[in-house]
DNA sequence: TGACCCATGTCAGCATTCTGACATAGCTTG
DNA sequence: CAAGCTATGTCAGAATGCTGACATGGGTCA
């Protein structure tokens, strides 16, 4: 179409490119999930209380980068079709500690193994040096725009 | 709450990493546009339009990673408000080249320079090396995940 | 030329996520 | 102890983005 070499800017942005990679992860899993009846939202959750168990719903949404009000239609469901259980009545405070099904535990199996064989596609062609790099700066950045980077 | 040092290994994850500081990026960059009123696929859409003009509905899509569908409701709208104009016919194909209009181009200038303060501040502490890394990185990570890594 | 394929623009319906708002639990502070 | 602050869970409504579907323009190829 259209494109020929005309002058573009974008190209040297780094924010651009992190969307564009971001994008390109997010898609590549959608495509490995899809044919498990996942959404990546839906496995991040899962796989958030594999590797903590006992999270709250507040909890859960921080580390799967959503609203708590979006968590919450997640888990309502995730509940109702015997993944995750609750219990009736927050033990301590209003947190109700969220904990896998055997069910959710198989379920999130297969999703795992396929994700992680995205990002092991991700990374090829990327030498040690380079992922220890990419996580640093990954890191850096982050923090930067958290705003944690005051008085200097 | 209940955080104590838990054994996590999403924290050793670069595409958790990744998604992780996307979502930061994305929320910086809506923090800063909101007072303009314009959300982060508007600016997107204008930025890519004074970038090169005359793109298309579905370029501009897929240069903001959304579906032209999305795409189109949105350039309606643009349309609507006098930030951009279309032919009433195509001039080639079905393609209808899109243009920014003065007043686009105005709104566009106080967007463009919110969002490079973001992405300033997003770099500051990163070398310039740091910053070439990232940036080779990135593209390699894209090109992995869209597997044109094939026979080999 | 005609059949086929691909890309585009667009309409309609659905899914997902967000913002706004409210009540409650627990901690902090005077 | 009482007031205030913060965090949480949850409901309701709105915005945003996506999938499915259809018609059309243009190129390819037998």
């Amino acid at each position: 179409m259209g494109q020929e070499g005309v002058g573009v800017d974008l190209e040297t942005s780094l924010g651009y490119l992190l969307k564009e990679a971001s994008s390109a992860l997010r898609a590549a899993m959608e495509e490995v999930l899809r044919p498990l009846g996942m959404s990546v939202t839906h496995y991040s959750c899962l796989e958030l209380l594999a590797q903590r168990p006992g999270l709250s719903n507040s909890e859960l949404a921080r580390g799967a980068f959503v609203t708590r009000q979006t968590m919450n239609v997640l888990l309502q469901a995730l509940e109702r079709d015997g993944y995750v259980t609750r219990p009736a009545e927050a033990p301590v405070g209003k947190a109700l500690p969220t904990r896998l099904t055997p069910r959710g535990r198989q379920s999130l199996e297969k999703a795992s193994a396929a994700v992680r064989s995205v990002e092991a596609r991700m990374l090829a062609g990327l030498t040690g040096t380079e992922q220890s790099d990419a996580f640093r700066i990954l890191q850096r950045m982050i923090h930067s725009l958290h705003g944690d980077n005051e008085g200097a």
